[in-house]
DNA sequence: TAATAAAGTTAGATTAACCTAACAATTCTT
DNA sequence: AAGAATTGTTAGGTTAATCTAACTTTATTA
């Protein structure tokens, strides 16, 4: 059985080497700064999920997770995502208030308990921003999106997901009137600053590179396709 | 903020000093027994809950709940049993698998959480084993009851709650064929060997002792009174 | 009431998850 | 390719909750 601190690695370990792209492995440090511990801490505990066979690891060598962790911590993503799910349908929680608890809840392990709650809410895909929910053997479904950055002036998209699942940001997010599923118009992108006109709802504004960054879309046109040009 | 275990140790209070009415302060021993340690480590834990106000307790006396310390077990309490008909209700677990996945769900705090669980439940008085869930301030309405053992013969009661929660007396209730609400009729009651006859559902069973002592009831004729003499 | 039994405490050890400080290995830069 | 910077490890310490073993206090009983 995996504690909770185990747990939060391994949950870690996926969103940095499976949801974040850029490598499949990880250093000491950059996984110690995301958990917001010291590295010293780091190395214990990875020789601890390596001896569990949940890690590929060597001494002063990079970190990635063998299938087994991989699975284990799909399983943690699937249980904080069903229940950030069950908090904002069922019990009126706002969406930039479920992550806090559904970190506490995503440690109950019971399987009957979770697939219980999968059926319950209709076995839904997406969490409440936008995130895809791993199936019961711990496979997702990771859609093409793109981030709102990278979408050409004059083209329409929509939201799919945002990428920061924090208070502050979720909270401008629903302060601005948008929200997943919204399509948005770009209008202009300034080169000199990085910012960005768009508009929704007939109302155009002006947002940062730090908002584009974190809100994920796809074309309006042709949201169907693995990719496009359009 | 409490501890998961110090949590354990105010329930297990209330349930000693307060719903067991022989008396309302324990030993260390008795203590420690039921909650599956040794005397020596609730000394030390019972030293700490001192010093946060939670118990009234000095050196080689008994033990007993202040009034924040009552709050908190209760609302433990509270949150278990919500849970419980949760999953009784809403994801179809059976009554006897309840209680062990309450005992995780209810160590989380967040007050939003359980009183929009009791909201989405619609406000139950009781959980799936007949006992009442206390309120948002910690208070509960224990309503008058008997065991099964103190009804004379031939007298028709109702059964409304059952004492003992594990796994293997619930089965063993289900398994013949009585639950919640069930009207039984005391046919006989055999001093030599405290075998007891019922009658439910037109059907004749013979119960022991230990079955009588969990089984809850209230005069089938005047279940609203607080006590009666039919 | 004195001896014995029961109940409760203290001291010292253990484990998991963390820390700091010091050290070692690897990588970058010139 | 050597020195500097970065990255990662080790050693030793801390805290909460537990234990065992030895001890002390309180209660029971002959």
């Amino acid at each position: 059985m995996l504690s909770f601190t185990e747990e939060n690695y391994l949950k870690k370990l996926v969103q940095l080497t499976i949801f974040d792209e850029e490598s499949s492995e990880v250093g000491a440090n950059k996984l110690a700064l995301s958990l917001n511990v010291k590295p010293a801490t780091v190395s214990d505990m990875v020789r601890k999920l390596k001896e569990k066979s949940f890690v590929n690891y060597q001494k002063y060598g990079k970190i990635s997770l063998t299938s087994l962790g991989e699975k284990e911590g799909m399983m943690v993503i699937r249980r904080h995502r069903l229940w950030e799910t069950f908090l904002y349908e069922k019990l009126d929680f706002s969406w930039d208030e479920v992550h806090q608890l559904a970190e506490e809840l995503e440690h109950i392990h019971s399987a009957k308990l979770i697939n219980g709650l999968d059926r319950f809410l209709a076995f839904p895909e997406f969490d409440p921003h936008g995130d895809a929910i791993p199936n019961e053997d711990g496979q997702i479904k990771i859609p093409f999106r793109r981030t709102l950055t990278e979408v050409k002036s004059g083209k329409k998209c929509k939201i799919v997901a945002v990428k920061d699942n924090s208070t502050e940001f979720l909270q401008y997010v629903d302060k601005i009137g948008l929200k997943i599923q919204d399509e948005i118009l770009i209008v202009n992108k300034e080169d000199f600053d990085s910012l960005t006109t768009i508009e929704s709802h007939g109302m155009q504004m002006v947002v940062s590179l730090k908002f584009t960054d974190n809100i994920f879309v796809v074309c309006a046109e042709c949201s169907k396709a693995k990719e496009c040009n359009c």
